[in-house]
RNA sequence: CGGGGCGUAGCGCAGCCUGGUAGCGCACCUGUUUUGGGAACAGGGGGUCGCAAGUUCGAAUCUUGCCGCCCCGACCA
C-alpha cells in the first residue's frame, strides 16, 4: 500500500477522553473512531489488525476440531424465554421491538439459539462430540463502555459451543478448546494466563478465564511465576489433553475476586507474581443447563435419552486488538507482533522526487508485495521527522530508511521497531534480512 | 447504577463569572525558503457556540427543559 493513496487520519494531540495506551493510539494512528458511546468505526488500520486477530482465532479453532457457522445478531425473544434468560439477562441485554411488535434483541450471546439449532437435528450420540463456533458482533449494554475497544457494547467475538454425550466427553472438548486459547494467544504475541474462575451469568461447573498482563489491566492477578515462563503447548497429538491442562492449572492463579491469600503463601516468595490482567478470553463447561429446559437430548449408546453436555468458549477478538496494544507499546507508539501488524514492513522515502531514492524505493515495494510482506510505502512528499514519528506511530516490526545520503554509499537502513536498533544494509542484505524475519 | 464533570472549527483549548459582530494552538489550502528525527515565514478556508423554549433592544455568555459524551467507583468477551 502506498500512504499517498491510504486512508490514515493520523491525530497529533490525544483526545482528552483517551485514557489509557491502547485507546490513545488507536485513536491516535486511525485505527478507530468512536461514533456513540461503546461503538466504534474500523478504520483501514485497526479493521486490518482486527482481521489478522480474526484470522489467527479461527485457524486455531479450526485446528481444535471446532466448526465454522454463521449465526445473526438478531435473535428472537423466544429461545431466551424457554431459558429464562429473557428475564435473567437484564438490562445489558438491547431488547427491540419490529413492526409486527414481535420481541427481538441484538445477541449478547449465542447458547440459546445453538441449542434450539442443535436439537432440530442431533438426536443421537454416533454425532457427537461436535464443537461448533462463529465469529460474530455482539451488543451489549454496559453500564459504563470504557477504555475505547477494550469495553465496547459493540464487539466482536468468537463464540464456540460444545455438545457432547455425557460429561467424561465433555471433559475433552473443554480440553480442546483450552489447548486451543494457549496456542491462540501464544500466536498473538500474548502471554496469556488461564485462571480458574467465577462461573458468572452463564452459569455452569468448571470455568477458566485467560487474561493478558498489562498494568492497565482491570482485574488484579495472583498467580505462579513459574506459570509465566511455560511455552505454548502447540500442537499435542495425545488424545487426552488432561496432562497440558493439568500442567497450567496445577499452578496457583486466581484473579482477587477467587483470591486464597494463605494458598498464595504457599508458593516461594521469589515465585509470588501480583499483576493486574486484561480479560481476554473465558471459557465454562456448564453441563444440561440450557440443553435440559430446552429439551435437547440426545439417545446414547445403552438407548437412554439424556440432555447434551455442553461448554461455551468465547475470546473477544475486538479486546484483542487493544489488549495486544496495551502488552506492546512505548511512548512513541504501537509496536505490532509480526503477526498481527497491519503492514510488515514500512518504507520510508527520505527524498521523494530524487530519481535514485525513488527508484529504489520502488524496487523495495514491488518485492515486499511481491512476497507477500505487504509493505506500506511512505511515499508522501512530508519531512524525515514526521515519517519517522508517523512509522513509529503505527507500530510496524520493521522500517526500511532510504536516503540520499545512504544510497551514496550503496545502502539503506533498517530499524527494528521493537528494540529500535538500526542496521545499515545493502539493498539486498536489507530485502533478504526482512524476508528472513517472516519466515516460520 | 451512585458520585463528579464536559459539550465553542477535524483535534486540543480560551471566552461564560460581569450579555454587545466568535478567538488561540495543531491539522487543512496557497506561495516562498527548507527537507536524515513532528520546519520557518506570509496569506487563506472552515463555526446554525449540542438542541429547544424563555428573559432581553441584544444570548456562546443568564434561566428552564431535553439530548449527547467523558471520568471515578460497584459488575462483565
Amino acid at each position: 500500500m502506498r500512504l499517498s493513496n491510504y486512508f490514515l487520519p493520523l491525530l497529533k494531540e490525544t483526545p482528552s477522553e483517551a485514557t489509557i495506551a491502547s485507546h490513545r493510539y488507536m485513536l491516535r494512528a486511525g485505527m478507530v473512531k468512536q461514533d456513540s458511546a461503546g461503538i466504534y468505526i474500523w478504520l483501514p488500520l485497526g479493521f486490518k489488525v482486527l482481521k489478522k486477530i480474526e484470522k489467527i482465532v479461527r485457524e486455531e479453532q479450526n485446528k481444535a476440531g471446532a466448526v465454522e457457522i454463521l449465526m445473526p445478531t438478531i435473535q428472537s425473544s423466544s429461545h431466551w424465554k424457554e431459558t429464562g434468560r429473557y428475564d435473567a439477562y437484564g438490562p445489558e441485554m438491547l431488547r427491540i421491538k419490529d413492526r409486527g411488535d414481535r420481541e427481538l434483541l441484538y445477541g449478547p450471546t449465542n447458547e440459546d439459539m445453538i441449542t434450539d439449532m442443535f436439537r432440530t437435528y442431533v438426536k443421537s450420540y454416533k454425532d457427537l462430540p461436535q464443537t461448533l463456533y462463529h465469529i460474530q458482533w455482539k451488543f451489549r449494554d454496559e453500564r459504563r463502555p470504557r477504555f475505547g475497544v477494550m469495553r465496547g457494547r459493540e464487539f466482536l467475538m468468537k463464540d464456540a459451543y460444545s455438545f457432547d454425550v455425557d460429561l467424561e466427553s465433555a471433559r475433552l472438548s473443554y480440553n480442546k478448546q483450552f489447548v486451543a486459547y494457549l496456542n491462540t494467544y501464544d500466536r498473538l504475541g500474548l502471554k496469556a494466563i488461564p485462571l480458574r474462575a467465577d462461573t458468572g451469568p452463564i452459569g455452569g461447573d468448571l470455568s477458566h478465564e485467560f487474561l493478558i498482563l498489562a498494568e492497565t489491566g482491570e482485574s488484579k492477578v495472583y498467580c505462579h511465576s513459574d506459570l509465566l515462563d511455560m511455552e505454548a503447548p502447540g500442537s499435542v497429538m495425545e488424545k487426552d489433553l488432561q496432562e497440558v491442562v493439568d500442567s497450567r492449572t496445577s499452578f496457583y492463579a486466581r484473579a482477587d475476586d477467587m483470591h486464597d491469600q494463605s494458598k498464595f503463601d504457599e508458593i516461594p516468595k521469589d515465585k509470588q507474581v501480583v499483576a493486574r490482567g486484561i480479560e481476554v478470553g473465558h471459557i465454562f463447561q456448564f453441563g444440561d443447563k440450557y440443553s435440559k429446559p430446552m429439551n435437547a437430548n440426545v439417545q446414547g449408546a445403552n438407548g437412554r435419552v439424556s440432555p447434551v453436555m455442553m461448554g461455551s468458549y468465547g475470546v473477544g477478538v475486538s479486546r484483542l486488538v487493544g489488549g495486544i496494544i496495551e502488552a506492546s507499546h512505548d511512548e512513541n507508539g504501537i509496536v505490532w507482533p509480526k503477526s498481527v501488524t497491519p503492514f510488515g514492513v514500512g518504507i520510508i522515502n527520505l527524498k521523494v522526487g530524487d530519481d535514485d531514492v525513488d527508484r529504489v524505493c520502488e524496487e523495495l515495494y514491488e518485492i515486499f508485495e511481491k512476497s507477500g510482506i505487504e509493505p506500506l510505502y511512505d511515499d508522501k512528499n512530508d519531512r524525515g521527522g514526521q515519517k519517522f514519528a508517523r512509522m513509529d506511530l503505527i507500530g510496524l516490526p520493521y522500517q526500511i530508511i532510504v536516503g540520499p545520503r545512504g544510497l551514496k554509499d550503496g545502502i539503506v537502513e533498517v530499524k527494528v521497531r521493537i528494540s529500535g536498533e538500526k542496521k545499515e544494509l545493502s539493498f539486498e542484505d536489507a530485502v533478504n534480512y526482512i524476508i528472513s524475519e517472516y519466515e516460520v
